[in-house]
DNA sequence: GTGCCTGTTACCTC
DNA sequence: AGAGGTAACAGGCA
């Protein structure tokens, strides 16, 4: 579900409540595994009593910064966090909440429970593991090319893997092939310069309209992305080939396939998106 | 009901 | 190094 651009909405508003600066009383845990691999006591224990200083975004992770701590939040596939004004009764699927100092309840909900909260140490910790940001300014397309000609494998498993560039998920990954007409089980070594500077490009592009539209959330039920706010994203509606298939391709009309690669539902322009014969 | 699908990632073996 | 399988879960869908 949440990738960069949902995760960085989710950020944004975070600080709009101003979430920065609020102190957490207490924490309740009620599904021990979302703070794995701390035991529920110390993680209620650390976390409790200290401030947040900020909220940034690294990758698909939510960062708080604590006063003694960096606590990560990684939504995986269905997280979602809300704020409530006061105390209200625990729903199904609400399996953690933070009390702030100011009598708000910041709640954690996750259907499939896959998300977590982890205390990160400051020297190792995953966030260190995490290869390059795409909307910084170290993301350029030559660093792009160095990357792409040190490796060896498709394209599609070398943009979901967060060790080279983090925050891209199957959604902006078909995304961006489509737009730079890249077939998604091309092999990274064999993408030209050109290719890789359109490809850099369309990266940023498809990131960027995503957070302009403030995220994407498909599906019409409450299992799909919605922010902070409970608003759900716009952009689902500019989507060119994700869940797409069987509808024409917006550039060239040719009838959109769903494929597989690397075990991921994949979607892509047969005609735009050539895989070369060796 | 059955079986397959899902926006993520960790871990395992080959 | 990289590919492939499985697992963590719950629910939607045909």
């Amino acid at each position: 579900m949440p990738e960069l651009p949902e995760v960085e909405t989710i950020v944004r508003e975070l600080r709009e409540a101003h979430l920065e600066g609020a102190t957490i009383t207490n924490v309740e845990v009620f599904w021990p595994r979302i703070v794995s691999p701390h035991t529920v006591e110390e993680f209620v224990r650390t976390v409790s009593k200290q401030k947040i200083r900020s909220i940034v975004r690294r990758a698909k992770y939510i960062v708080f910064n604590l006063d003694k701590n960096i606590l990560t939040v990684h939504l995986r596939m269905t997280g979602k966090v809300f704020l409530t004004p006061k105390i209200e009764p625990v729903r199904k699927h609400i399996h953690l909440r933070l009390h702030l100092a100011d009598g708000r309840i910041l709640h954690y909900e996750d259907q499939r429970k896959f998300g977590r909260w982890t205390l990160a140490d400051i020297s190792s910790d995953k966030l260190s593991e995490l290869g390059i940001e795409p909307l910084s300014d170290e993301f350029t397309s030559p660093i792009l090319y160095d990357l792409l000609q040190s490796h060896m494998m498709q394209m599609k498993p070398f943009l979901l893997n967060q060790k080279f560039i983090a925050g891209l998920g199957n959604i902006y990954v078909d995304e961006a092939l489509w737009a730079a007409k890249i077939h998604p089980q091309s092999i990274t070594k064999t993408i030209s310069k050109q290719q890789a500077t359109l490809l850099h490009k369309t990266i940023r592009d498809v990131l960027e309209r995503g957070i302009a539209n403030a995220g994407t959330s498909l599906g019409n039920n409450k299992s799909n992305y919605a922010s902070l706010s409970g608003k759900r994203g716009g952009n689902q509606y500019r989507l060119n080939v994700f869940r797409r298939e069987g509808l024409p391709c917006p550039r060239c009309n040719t009838t959109i396939v769903k494929i597989k690669v690397a075990q991921r539902g994949t979607h892509i322009c047969p005609h735009c998106q050539k895989l070369k014969k060796k």
